[in-house]
DNA sequence: GTCTATACTAAGATAGAC
DNA sequence: GTCTATCTTAGTATAGAC
């Protein structure tokens, strides 16, 4: 029996940064101890570095994970082809993703001053990797002529900005389903691009 | 002599205002001290209280002051007149508005959270009244026909949020100046409201 | 793997001297 | 009007028992 009976590392690992996830999303990392988090999974303040070596691991893990699923995600949903199939289906899938966690987006966006400045460089690069995603699909609808943009970078922020604002408002049992939300940005934007 | 000699209480209660914006600007309200406050005033933590009952009363003045001022400046900015006018004039208006109080407006939206349940609903109505004038412009234009939009609440929001994205990436030292951003998201606006 | 106990630091706020 | 001192509470993190 190599491992140990009763060990329960495995259930309350995860446990530690759901919790986390919520408190952080909720009241903001700064307002949340350390004795709230535990007291949410169940467990002594004291347990809590069995799982992570200080709190700032806790954000920057949390940042960091959501942010690579987010890449990765994109990589699988892109479908390639010409810039406005790819456009649509960038839009979709943004508001989709994000719609799907909405606390680690929240985090993502509202706690990168509460960063180290090494962890902050991390998750920069990550972002700015994911806002050049959009910025490419841009620059090749102008190489085709389909799309006629003073500022691609600019543009690129601006429709990103646009689609975040979505998380600030949607609710479930709201009269639009995201379906019909999405249907409403990717027209928008299309507009917003002359596409 | 109805003034005592010595007394500083005009010079430094706006001091004290000034602190806590730059340093709740920068670090988050839960993350501020009442003592790096005072510190920053140059006066001690106790002295503070001769000047805000407690840290949320400073927290909800500077946003309602700052939501104060967003409506009463539109209020004087607004050109009136047709859709297409108005809606050129809130673009720009917003944008430098912004751009002017950066500290404030990043409080007003990082900080919502931190409100007592009371002050939140204080903050977050002006805010709606804010949202309504940008929809109201844009239920005009639909009335006039010359926008044709799937929704104007969600339109008033993507804008907004859109708009407010600016604030972001924004730098003074950056190449485009703010009358060139403001050029270029005006064009963007009309784009997306098919104008 | 988790608990209790605790070291150490700092928070918000108040009292009373000057 | 401001300072010093202090009350009370709570924070992160660690040590050592079980």
């Amino acid at each position: 029996m190599a491992r140990k009976s009763g060990s329960s590392a495995e259930k309350t690992r995860p446990l530690v940064h759901a919790a986390a996830k919520r408190l952080f999303a909720r009241h903001g990392f700064a307002a949340v101890s350390m004795r709230q988090i535990a007291a949410e999974v169940g467990v002594q303040a004291g347990a809590l570095y069995l799982y992570t070596p200080d709190k700032q691991s806790l954000l920057f893990d949390l940042m960091q994970s959501h942010m690579e699923e987010l890449l990765a995600a994109w990589a699988q949903a892109d479908p390639g082809g010409d810039a406005a199939t790819r456009l649509q289906a960038f839009v979709e899938f943004h508001i989709n993703f994000n719609l799907q966690r909405v606390e680690a987006v929240f985090i993502s966006y509202m706690e990168l001053r509460n960063l180290t400045p090494e962890n902050f460089t991390v998750i920069e690069d990550m972002r700015r990797a994911y806002e050049t995603v959009l910025e490419d699909i841009l620059k090749a609808g102008m190489a085709d002529g389909i799309y006629r943009l003073e500022d691609t970078k600019l543009t690129a922020l601006a429709i990103i900005a646009m689609l975040n604002g979505v998380n600030t408002w949607y609710r479930k049992d709201g009269r639009l389903s995201r379906a019909q939300v999405a249907d409403i940005y990717v027209e928008m934007v299309k507009r917003a691009v002359g596409g």
